[in-house]
DNA sequence: CCGATGACTCACG
DNA sequence: CCGTGAGCCATCG
């Protein structure tokens, strides 16, 4: 297995209404400083993962994707009760909506 | 096969 | 606030 097998894993326990930055979910996938593998993944990626709980450091949504525009990412989480500033980019509370990994 | 690339983040100026 | 460079590593062409 390698990372983005990892990367799918930890993305697969983020619950509903919560949401992780992409450097945690690198660090839990064992690569701290590969955020951007993150991404990478998630934007091309097939496999059916919640990935729009996974968001940049600070809250924001810096995500460009053709098939998933930061519009959609945010509807999706207001959808699950996150509440999305509008703001360009677009800011999550994410002090208060921070998934904290049980393992 | 091999170099370029990227939904990020941090340090520095 | 903005630009630059480095670190990471699976995929693409």
């Amino acid at each position: 297995m390698g990372f983005s097998q990892r990367v799918a894993e930890v993305i697969k326990q983020i619950p509903k209404g919560k949401v992780t930055t992409y450097g945690t979910v690198a660090a839990l996938a064992g690569s701290p400083r590969a955020a951007l593998m993150v991404g990478r993944f998630l934007a091309r990626t097939k496999i059916d993962l919640p990935w729009h709980r996974v968001i940049g450091k600070g809250g924001y949504i810096t995500i460009v994707n053709p098939f998933h525009p930061a519009e959609e990412q945010v509807a999706l989480l207001r959808s699950e009760g996150v509440r999305v500033k509008d703001q360009k980019p677009p800011k999550v509370e994410i002090g208060k909506y921070q998934w904290h990994p049980s393992e």
